[in-house]
DNA sequence: TCGGCGTTTGAAAAATTTTCACGGAGGCGG
DNA sequence: CCGCCTCCGTGAAAATTTTTCAAACGCCGA
């Protein structure tokens, strides 16, 4: 028997009218007195037609959380995922946060908007959000990204395997002075892709000449391969954590007369479009983003009745790109 | 006098119960019945109390139509204006649609998702939409974009006098034997740039010497460049009708052996971020993309109140930074 | 202390949604 | 080809929800 407004009022111990007006927003009624009635209607497992069209209306979007679309991977993965939204008939509401800030300042908003999912990439989650998202049954996505602290679904490229493919190319081709242009220190993605990348070094006998941070930015890395290669000892190879970092080396490299490869072998992460354009012809690893976007669309779409305590983390392999740069 | 179902269902000559399905998604009535309500319900304002609180959730809701986030500039609108609307608490929901499609297959899922204000960008919008909007009272912005058949809002740089700009500049340089790269010709900011370009360059008694269409791709902009620069007269110097047509063009030169600017001087449009990366240096034209977006915002959130009929067309002056291209 | 004035409330009226039964269209097996 | 069955669309009526209305309450300024 589906429950009525009628035994939410007995319930809760107020009139049918209360009820009512506790389901429409901006009519006249005590906020406590609505927070006890919309407590024993999540009880009886009650909701007003109105609110249940409006779910309807509003139902199947997906929230994106995105920190740095400065980087072009991210615009390329929104892209994909929203035409991948898209086909399945869903909506895409994308928020920008400004980048290595937290999302806690956004979470009422976020949650105002009541997603089915939120998908979360370049961004940190903090755990009272995690918290709050799985209250209210909306399920969180992490792109590209992994995390320890929350449980949650996470679907990302083999950042590892992708960092020892990148230096058992450079050591292949005969380099030994080998330099690291890391990311951003606390992020997964940073985190695997140098731990991979130094494994390999070392089950070699090698280890990494000299490592800088460049903030998995153009101006950042462009600052840290100067002064790296004007060191007395320059290296000869140069791993960077991802894309524009890579394509700032080789602008640096270049500033400075040395020839690419020939000086100094480049090789980035992520395989954004330019990357393979004529002045750079980057090699890199290719993150496979239509695989990525489709598991994470499979995982809100197909898995949606999968309760949200119930996680997966899917790691996808990556594909070494050789270009002209290493 | 609040207008009634029974009114709604008295006028389209069926039930009561027929209005109320006609404003349930979900339910069985047939499509052309439920047309017919809709539109009478429209002429005397009725809406459903289930639709009057989907509407005040889902409140604050701007939908951007998006069609070639390829293109770098598209995502630093993007970012800028989903940090604004956040900032004044509203959501942004994107659609990514294919390049040069018109959106008329999404209408209905745009409109069902009912957003308070359409932002369409680099993307065509039909008459048929642009009615359907001003229909249901959505106000609709055409972002870096003008259409002469609609009647909508409408926010751009002023391509005209950018295409001048450029043009003059060419112009004092010296420069004589002047090529252009074109976007897509059918496009406003196509037409006005090379409109305004042109027209400078017929004033001082000169025409344009080549002319060639890149799609506003890099890829269409390497081969045109590529097969222009072949000509036994060659240019020596390039209008590109957006900066990653210029950056491709730069990279064309490059391989053909030819110096930028000595050689081949190239100016942009857009100011994307890479136009200042080292390896380029592009000198371009820059679109005041915060001041777009604040009108867009202002359009939408200020002037929520004004009339969907009433339109308003901004025209901002773009600039032209000098580096070392041109 | 005494009126406004605005908010909150339940009862009742009004309106809407849902159920129910019916009729007709189309598919399927005999 | 016919009958039967199912499924869709429909209006009337029942059930349910929303809105109106008038009353009660508390707050503030005079």
């Amino acid at each position: 028997m589906k429950p009525t407004a009628k035994q939410v009022a007995h319930e809760a111990g107020v009139s049918i009218s209360a009820v009512s007006r506790a389901f429409s927003p901006g009519s006249s009624i005590d906020a406590d007195k609505r927070q006890r009635i919309l407590q024993v209607a999540v009880q009886l497992g009650y909701t007003s037609p109105a609110r249940r069209t409006a779910e309807v209306i509003s139902a199947g979007t997906v929230t994106l959380v995105a920190g740095d679309l400065a980087n072009p991977f991210y615009p390329l993965v929104l892209d994909t995922l929203a035409k991948a939204l898209q086909a399945v008939g869903r909506q895409l509401l994308v928020y920008a946060i400004p980048p290595q800030t937290d999302m806690d300042q956004l979470t009422p908003q976020i949650l105002a908007a009541r997603p089915n999912a939120l998908v979360v990439t370049s961004a940190r989650l903090t755990s009272g959000m995690a918290q709050a998202c799985r209250q209210h049954g909306i399920k969180v996505v992490l792109l590209n990204r992994i995390q320890r602290d929350v449980r949650v679904n996470a679907v990302a490229c083999d950042n590892h395997a992708g960092g020892r493919d990148a230096a058992t190319f450079l050591m292949a081709r005969g380099r030994r002075r080998i330099g690291l242009i890391g990311g951003i220190a606390d992020t997964s993605t940073h985190r695997e892709r140098v731990q991979g990348f130094r494994e390999v070094l070392q089950e070699g006998g090698q280890s990494i000449l000299a490592e800088a941070t460049g903030d998995y930015t153009y101006r950042g890395s462009y600052v840290a391969v100067q002064s790296m290669l004007s060191r007395k000892d320059r290296p000869d190879a140069l791993f960077c954590c991802n894309d524009i970092m890579a394509l700032a080396a080789i602008d640096a490299a270049r500033e400075r007369g040395l020839s690419v490869p020939a000086d100094l072998s480049i090789i980035g992460f992520d395989d954004i479009p330019m990357a393979g354009w004529t002045s750079y012809r980057l090699t890199t690893i290719r993150q496979p983003v239509t695989r990525m976007v489709s598991e994470v669309v499979s995982l809100i779409h197909d898995g949606a009745h999968v309760p949200v305590d119930e996680t997966t983390t899917s790691i996808l392999p990556g594909k070494l790109m050789i270009r002209g740069s290493a």
